[in-house]
DNA sequence: TTGCAACCGGAAAATGATTTCCTTATAGTC
DNA sequence: GACTATAAGGAAATCATTTTCCGGTTGCAA
């Protein structure tokens, strides 16, 4: 591969990566061509159509979400679920659009399930710690990412409050346990960490 | 309007709301018309373009919603907005797919303002019996909705345990009060209903 | 410096959907 | 039962993409 070449390929996946967040998924590949700065024909003959070039955004953000949850996997007790909901958020919001693609194509599958896999460790993790409320599932989880993907989407493309909040209350909804689980210190510091960082008065606590 | 033609309107009406939310905005008018039993040039006399049919849908949908609030406004302290975010769920299921438009069409502007003051008023409503979280804003409810929204349209078409679950883990989100607040009895009666309702086994309480 | 394989751009064809429009059918009325 | 305004249907025009293809360009190895 020419070395041009290879630089085109990563131009081009910019500009659809940032594109698609800006405009949704429905623009033109000649708009993606005309940002990337090349032409139709050059993306054309790097992926077969359209949806291979979606499917390589992709693949490339659910390459990432999986590096955030094996990272986090190493966290100290309990704490790698909230963490990793607060890393992928910023991943998520990078890739605005792209991740409605993910469950619908089945080129995706084993990422998809690698996916789960590190998501399962993380709650099973955090259940074990005491806390999340016991019968959190991976489901919840993955189901809760779609959510937050959702909020993305509809906000603002650089408005960040709203999904923040949104995540924090589903973090806070996660971890809605019995009295003496709750007591443990650690419980939700990232969790607070975000809710502060949303700016809407905060007159409890 | 001839009585044929009215009964028309509402099949076309009916057939688009069902086939978007099986298929997805995308589907072809031509679809519809097959699923409505009508021709292509009976939608098109009914409705400007595809654009205006959408309209219809999410004007119908915002109604409902709204008409939805208004009764829980009425509720007993505090319960209105679970009630709301209960009800509201399963019209969302019924239009799946269709609520992704509301906020991009200037023309559903004054439903879209009405509904954001009836969520403003169980918003207050619910802070002042203290069964939620006093900094608890209508946008957050907004955008909750509309996360329910993006589950279910995720989500197969008839699974409601997914949406059931991530309303739930919201709600208790929402509910994250100090000690004093929770201890007052109603608090989550309909929230751990909801909870109740779907099928993992909850170990806890 | 040259040769050429690899690469580029963008015009044009193909595709698939929307929308128009005209012919035929029918409900409701007298 | 006949008349007519209104409605239905669907073939064809239009439109917005996606996708193909080829003449011209360029990086790079020898």
């Amino acid at each position: 591969m020419r070395a041009d070449a290879e630089a085109n390929l990563e131009r081009i996946i910019d500009a659809a990566r940032s594109t698609f967040a800006r405009d949704g998924l429905q623009v033109s590949i000649e708009v993606v061509a005309e940002n990337a700065g090349v032409g139709l024909g050059t993306i054309y003959r790097r992926f077969e159509n359209k949806e291979a070039l979606v499917l390589e955004l992709v693949r490339r953000l659910l390459g990432e979400v999986i590096a955030i949850a094996q990272h986090h996997e190493r966290d100290p007790v309990g704490r790698g679920l909230f963490g990793y909901f607060d890393e992928v958020g910023r991943v998520l919001q990078a890739n605005r659009g792209t991740l409605s693609r993910i469950w619908s194509s089945p080129a995706t599958t084993e990422l998809v399930a690698a996916s789960r896999l590190s998501q399962t460790r993380l709650v099973t993790a955090a259940i074990d710690a005491g806390t999340v409320r016991p019968d959190l599932t991976p489901e919840d989880v993955a189901i809760a990412l779609w959510s937050i993907a959702g909020v993305i989407d509809v906000a603002g493309v650089d408005d960040s409050i709203a999904w923040k909040r949104h995540t924090a209350f589903l973090l806070a909804g996660f971890t809605n346990l019995t009295a003496e689980v709750k007591s443990r210190p650690l419980r939700s510091r990232e969790l607070e960490d975000i809710i502060r960082e949303s700016p809407s008065p905060s007159t409890e606590r």
